[in-house]
DNA sequence: TTTTATATCTAACGATCGTTATAAAACTAA
DNA sequence: TTAGTTTTATAACGATCGTTAGATATAAAA
C-alpha cells in the first residue's frame, strides 16, 4: 500500500477512512482540472497525483465524469453555502452590507478554500452537455441569492431606477469570478478586492 | 473535390485560394474551440467540420497547436485593433466617452465579430504552456490599451483617489469577458449591455 | 493536350484514452 | 493466527488521439 499521510493528518472526526480517500481524489483531480483542463486531464494523471493506478480509481468513482461531476457540484455547494451562512448572520443588517458581505465570503471561498469553485468555473463550458445541464441548474439556484439580494436593495431605495438588476448580477458575479484569470498581487486578500469591487460597482468608480 | 462554397462567397479582393481556406478553417475550428474546449476538439473533428479529411489539414497548419495558437492570437488582434481604431477616432474626446466607447467595441467584437475572441478566452487556460506564455504576451499588450485609457481618465479627474486602477481595470474587463458565460437575452445588444456595464462600473449602482 | 503546381485523400504509425475483469495486497475482527 | 472485508494493482480491451508518407485528384500554365 502507498502512501497514506495525506488522509490520516486532515482527517475530521467520524470520517470514515472510505470519505477520506475520496475527498483526497477529488482535492487533487481538482487542481489538475484546474490547470490542464477537463479534456486534457487523464485518469492516469489523476492516479499519479493520488499515487494510485488508473484502475484503483473505479472504487471510488464510477468513471472520471462521475468524478469531475462530483468536484464541480461541490464547488457550487461550497460557494453557496458559505454565503447563505453568512447572510443568515446579517438577516435584518443593511442591503448594501449584506452584498458586501456576500461578495467577500464568494472571493474568499474561491480563491483560499480549495480549488473546487475554480475547477467548476474553468471547465464548465467544455465538460458533457449532461453533466453541464446538472450543474447549470446548481448555479441558477446560487444566483437567486444575488437576484434577492439585488431586489433587496432596490427595495431600500439604494439602487438607481436605470440600473438593470439581471445585468447588474452578471456585472457583479462576473467581475469576481474573472479574478480567477488574475496574478493576484500577493498583498491583495480576497477582502481588499471585494471592497474595492463593490466601490466601484455601488457607489461607481467616478464619485470621490 | 468537396464543396467550396465557403471560400467563393465571401471572398476578399486580391486575396488567394490558399488564404480563403485557411480563414474557413479557423472560423469553423474557433467555433469548435468554444464549444467544446482545447483538449476536447481533435484534428478530425476539425476536419469533418470543413469537409475534409484529418491529414489534409496538415497542409495549411504545422498541426493543431499551431491552428489554435494562430485562432487565439487572431482573438485578441482582432479585439485591440477594433479598440485602437475606434479610439483613434476619438483622440481627444472626454475620457469617460473614450471608456465606454472602448467598452462597446470590446464588447461588439466578442460577441458579433466571430469565434476567436470567444475560443481565446474560453481555451486559454488550457492550452500548451508555451501558448499560454506567448498569447499572455499579447494580452498585457491590449490591456495596456486599458490601463492608458484609466490613467487619462484619472488625470482628468473623473475617477475617485480611493479607486485601485489595476483593480479598476480587471473589474471592467472581467465584466466584458464573463458575458460570454451569458445566454444573452435576445433583444439586448452589445451596445445595450455596454453602456448598463459603464453605468455600473463608473457612475455606480447606487447614484440615480 | 501535356506539364506543373496546388490541394486533398488514404492508410497507417505509435501513443494514449476511458474502462473492465481479475488477481493481489492490506487492513479488520475473531 | 485465521477468515473476511476493504482497497489497490495488473494487464489488457477497443477506441481515438496527433501525426506522417505517399498516392491521387484538381486547377493552372505551357
Amino acid at each position: 500500500m502507498q502512501d497514506r499521510c495525506y488522509p490520516l493528518t486532515n482527517r475530521k472526526k467520524d470520517e470514515k477512512l472510505r470519505d477520506v480517500t475520496r475527498r483526497m481524489i477529488m482535492d487533487r483531480t481538482a487542481r489538475l482540472l484546474v490547470k490542464k483542463g477537463y479534456g486534457a486531464t487523464s485518469l492516469r494523471d489523476i492516479a499519479q497525483a493520488c499515487d494510485m493506478k488508473a484502475g484503483s480509481l473505479y472504487y471510488h468513482f464510477d468513471g472520471k465524469d462521475a468524478l469531475v461531476e462530483a468536484i464541480m457540484a461541490k464547488g457550487v455547494t461550497q460557494v453557496e453555502t458559505a454565503v447563505r451562512a453568512a447572510l443568515e448572520d446579517l438577516a435584518a443588517g443593511d442591503p448594501l452590507d449584506r452584498i458586501r458581505t456576500a461578495m467577500k465570503v464568494h472571493l474568499h471561498t474561491l480563491h483560499d478554500r480549495s480549488d473546487y469553485g475554480s475547477a467548476h468555473i474553468r471547465c464548465f463550458a467544455h465538460v458533457p452537455p449532461e453533466i453541464r445541464r446538472r450543474l447549470r441548474d446548481m448555479r441558477a439556484s446560487y444566483e437567486e441569492s444575488w437576484t434577492t439580494l439585488l431586489q433587496d436593495a432596490r427595495t431600500a431605495g439604494a439602487i438607481a431606477a436605470e440600473v438593470d438588476l439581471h445585468t447588474l448580477k452578471f456585472a457583479v458575479i462576473g467581475m469576481m469570478n474573472w479574478t480567477l484569470e488574475w496574478r493576484l498581487p500577493s498583498d491583495a486578500t480576497p477582502d481588499d478586492i471585494a471592497d474595492q469591487f463593490f466601490r466601484i460597482a455601488f457607489e461607481g468608480a467616478r464619485h470621490g
